[in-house]
Formats: structure tokens, sequence, C-alpha cells
RNA sequence: CGGGGUGUAGCGCAGUUGGCUAGCGCGCAUCGUUCGGGACGAUGAGGCCGGCGGUUCAAGUCCGCCCACCCCGACCA
């Protein structure tokens, strides 16, 4: 591999790489409107790649796909107090329609909760309508005051879950199912491991009982919530009113999940395992997971390469074959390194004289010799190296800057130069989450699912406590 | 919203104490030669110098105001 000129190096300015590369593989670009970008067609690949695994996850648990309004009533969001004061900062207001002024302003849904749930009242009567398991796939706005491509931009894509259940237990089993769902695709699919577990009482969404969600460390040591699932409780119920009369002929109000994971997991994957060659894709997410690139472009090496591409095609690998002839060899490996395909292949007159092709690493640089005849199972066998190999690296490294302490001084130390993530015993008090935050930039993140109840005392208090924490600036 | 920076061709930039027809590299187009790690030559297209207003014989250049974007903080998926 060699050095690209036009992107700066991970190693040496991680925030200008990451800019670098997302323009110049073209996922993305800077649109006219500030905060808002341009998803191109190479990224909303990724994305249709990841819409296509969840929506069919999704689908066995029973949820069915809808979609409703963009404008929400300003009235609505006021609905629920802790949401409305969480989402109010935020919220792109129209004012104007049609010339005129509009009787009651309509926000942009920063979020879908209050005009479903509204809908879900009328529509929920009976214990017969439970569950009502819905996800929208669509777009919300929120007026990011600072942004940063995929990961905070103005508006995003995502996909919003949203379900109603007769009891508590079935609702928390539900979010859990979601929570599931998301560790397994973030972990198989985007080979980026995550910490899983329950967040605290200030980071939790606003309006939920429970907040679970899915962090990833990233290489600068700071933290991405790759999903959330949420257990509303019946907070909504009561300030929607969604109420049915169970078996016995009683009114009771319904508790409910919601849940989600945004076009933000595109930005984590690209930091996650990029190198100073620009990006690389897990094979199971890549719009492209082999390119062909015939040294020679004559009849004899296309026809070639023609004849084992299909044969990667019939077993469901996604290929492309580069035959520009505008662009040099040289130039198509730097633009597919750029571009992060999981494997090239090489095919010249050297390969063809043997029936042999030449199959190259993104992930390593490795060059591996295969015949013809064993292309397919090679090929396989390479790709699923290669996630396995991005995920391992990943979680070696998670591993590696995880810090269980004790004392704040040692806290304070690693966030100061190495960060990652801290394992700390915290005593649930906000006021100590607080400081610790003004002190160090460290948020709690998650308290894993499975934390045993131990006896400590808090990293910064030193107040007993129950629970160690995870602990890591966010992005 | 606070701090810093930048606006000149699609992109990256140069343009001196104001002075002639605004330049360079990359990219783009056409033709030819090349092609096992970012090829080369020839020709060519492409500009309201971010906007408005001043100063001046003369403004890309000086002054004022505005706008936009980028980077760093507080807020957030």
């Amino acid at each position: 591999m060699f050095e690209k000129k036009e992107i700066a190096k991970k190693s040496v300015n991680p925030d200008r790489w990451y800019t670098d590369v997302i323009l110049k593989s073209e996922l993305a670009d800077y649109s006219p409107v500030r905060g808002c970008m341009i998803i191109r067609p190479y990224g909303y690949e990724i994305w249709e790649n990841i819409q296509n695994y969840l929506d069919k996850k999704f689908k066995e648990l029973g949820v069915k796909n809808a979609y409703f309004p963009t404008f929400i009533p300003m009235s609505f969001l006021q609905r629920e107090k802790e949401h409305v004061e969480g989402f109010s900062p935020q919220l792109a207001v129209v004012t104007h329609g049609g010339g005129e002024k509009l009787s009651e302003p309509l926000a942009v849904r920063p979020t879908s909760e209050t005009i479903m749930y509204d809908t879900y009242a009328r529509w929920i009567q009976s214990w017969r309508d439970l569950p009502l398991l819905l996800n929208l796939w669509n777009n919300v706005v929120r007026w990011e005051k600072r942004t940063y491509l995929f990961l905070r931009t103005a508006e995003f894509l995502w996909q919003e879950g949203h379900t109603a259940h007769a009891t508590f237990d079935d609702a928390d089993t539900f979010a859990r199912k979601i929570l599931e769902i998301y560790t397994v695709f973030d972990e198989d699919v985007l080979a980026t491991p995550v910490l899983v577990g329950k967040k605290s009482e200030n980071e939790k969404f606003p309006g939920a009982a429970i907040t679970y969600s899915l962090e990833a460390l990233m290489p600068d040591g700071k933290a991405i919530q790759m999903g959330t699932s949420h257990h509303l409780g019946d907070n909504f119920a009561k300030a929607f009113k969604i109420k049915y009369l169970d078996k016995n002929g009683r009114e009771q109000f319904v508790w409910q999940t919601s849940w989600a994971e945004t076009t933000r997991v595109i930005g984590a994957i690209i930091m996650a395992h990029g190198d100073d060659q620009g990006l690389i894709l897990p094979p199971n997410i890549a719009p492209i997971q082999a390119v062909f690139v015939p040294i020679k472009l004559n009849e004899k090496v296309l026809n070639y390469c023609q004849k084992i591409s299909q044969e990667l095609v019939k077993s469901g690998i996604r290929v492309h074959i580069d035959s520009r002839e505008e662009k040099s060899v040289g130039w198509k490996f730097h633009e597919w390194e750029l571009k992060g395909i999981p494997i090239r292949i090489e095919i010249g007159e050297k390969e063809m004289e043997n029936d042999e092709l030449t199959l190259v690493r993104r992930d390593t640089g490795e060059k591996v010799k295969s015949q013809k005849s064993k292309v397919k199972s090679d090929t396989e066998r390479l790709l699923k190296e290669i996630q396995d190999n991005l995920f391992e690296r990943m979680k070696k490294f998670r591993d590696e800057n995880t810090h269980t302490v004790s004392s704040y001084e040692e806290f304070k130390k690693i966030m100061a130069t190495q960060k990652g993530y801290i394992y700390a015993f915290w005593c649930e008090d906000p006021v100590c989450e607080a400081k610790i935050k003004e002190e160090t930039k460290a948020t709690t993140r998650i308290l894993p699912l499975d934390a045993k109840e131990e006896k400590g005392e808090c990293v910064y208090c030193k107040k007993p406590a129950t629970h160690r924490w995870y602990f890591a600036q966010a992005y």
C-alpha cells in the first residue's frame, strides 16, 4: 500500500482524516444548508444495506412499517413535560404555509413519539389491539449547534420503532429483544464491539423510564452511542391517554417502547476501521465486497474477469469490474483502497497463463494467490476473515482501553491522556456525575445489563456505591 | 451562543507598498503515446476575486457593514 496524498493521516490528525476520507471516498458531501449533509450514492448504499438487514429482523418480531407526517403541532410536543424540555432547544419550527401565518406553529419532527401516540390513543381500545408494533424509516431534524458529517448533522436518517404493550414486563422484554438485534447487528455486521446497558437518569431519553444503549469505543478514546432502545413506561400513555380495556373490563394504560438506530453508525464504522489509506468497510456492509482490477484491458482478460465475477455473484458476493480505460492500474488501486473495498482481485496476463488470480486484502494488504477453480471459496473465506479481523482488532483496542479505576486521581489522569472507558463505582447521585463531567469531560455511558451488586465507594464522593458504571467522553 | 480562521475557475492555492488583458497546480474536454502501484505530450474550455457601500484617476488589493462556511468549546442520535 502507498501513501494517500489527498487525505490527512489518521494517526496524526484523526478529525481532518475523518472529513477528508468521507469527501474523497464520495460517501457524502457538504450541502448548501448549514449543518445538513448530502449522502452520495456510495454512502447511501451502505445505508440501504443497513436498512435491509434491520428491516428483516424487525419484521421477524412482527413489526410493521408505517409513515407519519414530518410536521408535528407544537402543542403535541408539550404534552409530555420531560420530552418537550429535552427537545425544544433543538426544534426547527414552521410558522408559515402557503403564504399565510399558521394558527399553530408546526415543529419539524425531532422524533415521532408525540404525533404517533396521539394516534395510538385512537387505535388502541382493547387488549386485543396489543401489542401494537410499528416502525418508521424516515428523517428527523434537530437544530444542532455544531455538526460533523454522519456523527451529528441537523437532519439525519434513521428508523424509529414505537410499540405499545399490555404490561410493563411485555414492554421491557420487547425493548430488550430490539437491543439484542442491535447488538448482533453492530458486532456481526458492522464489526464494531459494543457495551450494552442502561443509561443513568441524566443520560436517559427525555420521557423514558429506562434507556438501554449500545456504546462503541472509537480509536481516539471517545465513545459513540450506536443505538438506543427505550422503555417508555406509561409516561407517554398517561400524557396521550392511551388506554385499553383489559380482559376483566378494567381500563388500563399501555406500556411503551421506542428504539432507533441512525446514519450515525456509518460515521462510527468509518472512524472505527479506517486507516491512513482511507476507508476499510466491513465486508458484511460494504456496497462492493470485491473489485476486479484487470491489469491489461484486452478482451481476453475482461472475459476472464466477467466469467469469474458471474460465479461470485451467483453465491451472493457483491462485485464490481473496473474496466475504465482512462485510469491507470495504480490509480485504480489507490481509489479502491480509499473507498475501503475489502478485497481487490487482480487479473493480468501472468494470472491468466496459469488460471490464477491475485486477491488483495484491504485490512492487512496481504496478497493471496488463488486458482480459478477455488476463487469462490477463497473469496468467501477471505471476506469472513476480514470481517472477523476488523471486529477482533476493535475488541482488542476496546479491552486495552478499558480502565478499572478506584481513585479519582487515576480517573482524571486517564481522561487527560489516553481516554477510553473508565469502569468505576458511582453513587448514582446526578451531582457527582455532573461534577465528573465538568472536570474530566467523561459522562456515564452505561450500567452493564449483567452488572453484579458489589460493595464499593463512589469514585468521586466516596459515599457507598453498589455498582460500577462505564464512563467515557461521548461524541 | 462564545473563541479562532477562511472566502479568487469544480478542488487546492498565489496575487508585493492599490497600476495594464487575474495567474499556478490538480481536475475537466479532444487527440496521440502509455498501462503489474496515483503515466506523459499537445491543444482547449472554464472567473460578477462571497455581497453591499465607501475612499481613489484607478480596488482582488485600502476602509466599513453584512453574509456564508470551516475549526475549537457549551448542547445533542
